[in-house]
This record gives structure tokens, sequence and C-alpha cells, in this order.
DNA sequence: TCCACTCTTGAACAATGTTCACTTATGGTC
DNA sequence: GACCATAAGTGAACATTGTTCAAGAGTGGA
């Protein structure tokens, strides 16, 4: 009388070991085996469940994509109206949640399907992209907006992965809103 | 009366051939096996030469890196002296390389080696910081600069590494310089 | 010619993603 | 309850790959 586990049970157990394994020496870590043997079945039905260890990948990005977008709605309620008031928000919640989950940061921005086209990050990072353009408002055009985004991305970037530093700073937060200020004045002049 | 082989033989010719698989297929694609007999040595060969595999893309983006240096110096020539045009040159020339070899760019800046502590981009990173300080002439301080380049990164990432954009643009360049006018400004501002 | 030393070789090992023939439930039908 | 058809689970087996290392080949000096 073994207790029978439901895909869904499956799914749950494994991707709590996952995010385990990836928060301690990060997704490239990940091994079918241990998984499966966390999750209290066999390989192959590891296989049935998540179709293979991308899959498993895969579906913790969508978790930490949702996760984000959560901090960042949170972090615009608290906000003020003002759109760079909200820019502002927008920008730590991001830069904090990176710092808090740099390991799942990274699955998230590095990992790449072998198969499927469809990055992880892509429907998310839409998602992420609307409220980021609902917060300004209309006052700044996508293209722009979509490059300040990038330019915040970027500096979280260099504050996270740390083989990245080549010079420590840990005064990023501060240049994050000094960058969001200033282009935000710059692309808003334009768009007049 | 086989020819026999220097290991800076080996290293040449492995490195020329790891070249064209990045190229092609990314780093992620490099095997041991297949570089030897590129190269006409065995695989134990091979890591004499290189120590292990990580030592080949060590190498690969040590090269990439001095490559980067060069077209970024190359620029600067043609530059005016204003700071701020120095500025534009050299972000011009990063996003240039980028998009000109982006699977060696990615190598450079997603590979973590295993052991090792000091990432390669950690040195050329330094030597490129200190083209970029030069550059504005002490105007800007250390930190802002850094962040400016940080953001800058940012933009270069987004338009470089095709599975992070959820939203095609096109008009990356022309918000590069943007960023690098509005945030010049402010940061010079600041800094007065 | 011999020897000591170094370098090369590729078979062997270990780790790991993935498959699939076989076994084991499961649920419906009589 | 017995039977069967279908689905699901299992883990041994396979393929690929990074890495090692004992044995052989080469090299240069005495």
């Amino acid at each position: 009388m073994t207790k029978k586990k439901s895909h869904d049970e499956i799914r749950a157990v494994t991707l709590d070991a996952a995010t385990e394994v990836i928060d301690a020496e990060g997704y490239l870590a990940l091994n079918a085996r241990a998984l499966a043997s966390a999750a209290g079945c066999s390989v192959g039905t590891l296989y049935n469940v998540f179709g293979d260890l991308d899959g498993v990948i895969y579906a913790i990005n969508l978790r930490t994509a949702h996760a984000l977008y959560a901090a960042l709605e949170a972090a615009l309620e608290q906000s003020g109206r003002r759109p760079a008031d909200r820019l502002h928000a927008l920008a730590d919640a991001y830069f904090d949640f990176a710092v808090a989950y740099p390991r799942r940061w990274e699955a998230m921005f590095r990992f790449r399907l072998k198969n499927k086209r469809d990055g992880s990050v892509g429907r998310a990072g839409e998602a992420l992209f609307n409220l980021l353009k609902d917060s300004v408002n209309g006052m700044v055009e996508d293209d722009a907006l979509l490059a300040l985004w990038a330019a915040i991305h970027g500096v979280v970037e260099l504050a996270t992965q740390e083989h990245l530093m080549f010079y420590a700073s840990g005064s990023e937060r501060r240049y994050l809103n000094l960058i969001i200020d200033t282009a935000f004045k710059g692309f808003a002049a334009e768009n007049r």
C-alpha cells in the first residue's frame, strides 16, 4: 500500500528540491537522478512529468518570473502616482529581487532552452514590460522605455553576478536611481 | 616521420577550431574529442596544453577580450577630444563588437570557471574600465562611471542575446546614445 | 647503445541526459 | 470477484562527454 503520488505532487516536490539546488549551487548542478530520488519516483516518471531536465528549469523559471512579477506589483501598490516614483519603485524592487535570489535570477536569464524556441523569460518579460508601460502612463515611448529598462537590468546584473565585477562598488542602488532620474528626464524631453 | 607539433601549434589550431564552433553553436557545444581531432592530437595532449576544457574557453575569452580592447582603442583614436564624444565612441564600438561576434560575446560574459576564481573577464574588464576612465578624464567619479557602463552593457545585452528579447526594437543604438547623453550630464552635474 | 626523462596516446572510468521493454497499477465490464 | 485493456511507473541500458593514467613512443645526453 504505497502512497500513490499524483503528477502534481511530484511536480511540487521536484520543483522545491530543484529550487534548493539552484539556490545552493546554481541551475547547472541540477541532476535528473537526484531530483527523482528527492521526489520519490524514478527518472522515468520525472521525464513523464517534465518532458526533460529543461522542463524542470523552465518550470522554475516560470515560477521565478511570477514571483518577480508579484514583487513588482506589490512595489507599485506602495508607490506614489508620479511616473518617476513608480519607475523608482519598480527598479528598486527589481534590484531587491535579484539580490535576494541571485541564483534563480541567473537561471532565468542565463538558461536557454535546447529545443523549444520560447524562452521562459519571454512571456513573463512582456508582462513585466506592460507593468512598466502602465507606470509611466504613456509619457515615454516604448523603445525608450525598453532601453531604460535594459540599462537598469545592466546595473542589476553587475551588482548580482559577482564574477562580472572587476570593481566592487556597493553604491549600485544609488546610481540605479540616478540613471532613472536623468534618463527619464531625457526621454521625456525628447518625447515632448 | 610525422610532423611533430609544438604546444604552440596545437594551441593555435585548437583555438581556431574552437572559435569556429563557438561562432556557429555557442561555447556549450565545445567538445574535447572534437577539438583534439581538429588539432590532430589526442585528448590527453589537449589536456596537457590547456589543463581542461575550461582552459580552452578561458583562452578564447582572453582572445576576445583583447580584440575588444583593441577595437575600443581604435575607436578612441578616431574620436574627438570631448569626454562625451569619447564616451559615445566607446559605447558604439562596444555595441558593434557585440553585434559582430555575439557568440564570443556570450562566451565571455556567460562562462564561469569551475575552479579558478578569476574570471577571464576580470583583468580585461579592468583594462577596459581604465580606458573608460581616461576618456572622461576625471570628470565623472568611478562609481558613476561604472554604473553608466553597466547601463550601456545592459542595452548591448538586450540587443545581442536574442532570447532575452520579448520586444524587438532595432533602435538600440539611438537609445544607447541618448542614455549616455542624459546620464553623462546627470553624473557630471552631481559631481560638480 | 643505453638510459632517464618527458610527452603522447587512447582505452577506461565516472557522471549524466535520455530511452524503452518490461512490470505494475487502474478502472471498466461481465 | 475475475478478466482484460489501457495507462503509468520503473530502472537497467545506452550514448555522450569530461577527465585520468598506465603503457608506449620519442628525445637528448653520456
